[in-house]
DNA sequence: GGACTGACAGATTTCAAATTTTGTCAGCAA
DNA sequence: TTGCTGACAAAATTTGAAATCTGTCAGTCC
């Protein structure tokens, strides 16, 4: 590197750079350092390990993540919420299909550190619930437990937005299943006349 | 083997047995002709490939699986659907707390044939099917279409019966989380008074 | 004739040696 | 003093030669 001090967003970089060339699997810390022109000391010298150092990689590109979803315009309940998990699926599923390779390598790293991916999940739960909660407080959604109910939604579309999945969602079908699912969600949460 | 002919089944049971030992990864051919105490030639009289032996273990397993499930007793609708789900649930759940390693195996062996595993997802779409018609018929649900009904059913509870999803299953909170999807998916299937 | 064997070629897997990587730290340089 | 280097031990990975496995088939046995 040309510049005199090396820092935690240089070596998130190059760590970043050197995962989406070689792989999870044949990524180094020694690759890092190279691509950063130091040795490998230095990287030891911001980062306590491998592990810490693939973790912060994970946990920049969640945060990505979140931010596109935050940002799901107000309106009624319903469509506020199929919005939201569309963009969800759809973001995922054009991640895989723009680059396997590079999404199978965050895969990985995800699938790594379940602190990160604890927190991202809460993260995202989050805003659903905020959405159902407004929903409730508009009269458009009824249910017990706003934050209960916004998990179920996440665990009811897991097939939609868990890696685990990703394999499926290059099937023909896949687009009218999610409707399905999302038809049958909101109808189970939306507010209907007593009897 | 002492029989004077070698027959299908038995080579089947050596092959399970084989599997259950060694595991998928170190399961030969040899290993099934040496259980039976035979040569590997007289295995391929009997099956084309190892793979093709393979699917028919995996065939057998999946079969006995559908068993299980085609028994829950008659009743109004969202009581069979839950009790449904919950057998399908609480079986896999069980397979793998009493023995993982068998339960990855057959993880891995299922993985192999995409044919076999997609035969067995519409024989139990086909049972949820049948309860949800059943519950149309009876006034109990209300849905367009049982088929596709059922087949949101099944993937809105993939969390919950995917082997993917196996290592969340010895989660604490999995039981409060599979009732609230059941919840969530039977309010939404049940037929609602009209305004 | 029909069921099985065993030798074979090519593909795959294993195992141990050689290399590389991880993480540490005493020392160097600004 | 602060930040970096490079040598080092222990751990992990790669390599490539040897062993094993898959699938075939001519031949054996009843």
């Amino acid at each position: 590197m040309s510049d005199g001090v090396l820092t935690r967003e240089q070596i998130l970089a190059a760590a970043q750079d050197v995962l989406r060339r070689y792989g999870p699997a044949k990524a180094t810390v020694v690759d890092v350092a190279r691509a950063l022109g130091v040795s490998h000391g230095s990287v030891y010298r911001h980062f306590p390990s491998k592990a810490a150092l693939r973790e912060a990689v994970t946990h920049q590109w969640l945060e990505q993540s979140h931010a596109a979803l935050a940002v799901i315009p107000d309106g009624p309940a319903p469509v506020r919420l199929r919005a939201w998990l569309s963009a969800l699926f759809t973001a995922k599923r054009k991640k895989v299909l723009d680059d396997p390779e590079l999404f199978a390598t965050y895969t990985v790293l995800v699938g790594e550190s379940s602190t990160v991916i604890a927190a991202h999940i809460d993260e995202l739960v989050g805003q659903l619930e905020e959405i159902v909660a407004a929903g409730v407080e508009r009269g458009e959604l009824a249910t017990a437990d706003a934050r209960s109910a916004a998990r179920a939604v996440f665990d009811a579309t897991a097939r939609f937005h868990d890696p685990a999945h990703a394999a499926e969602w290059s099937d023909p079908a896949i687009d009218a299943q999610f409707e399905a699912v999302c038809d049958l969600l909101i109808s189970g949460l939306v507010r209907h006349a007593r009897p």
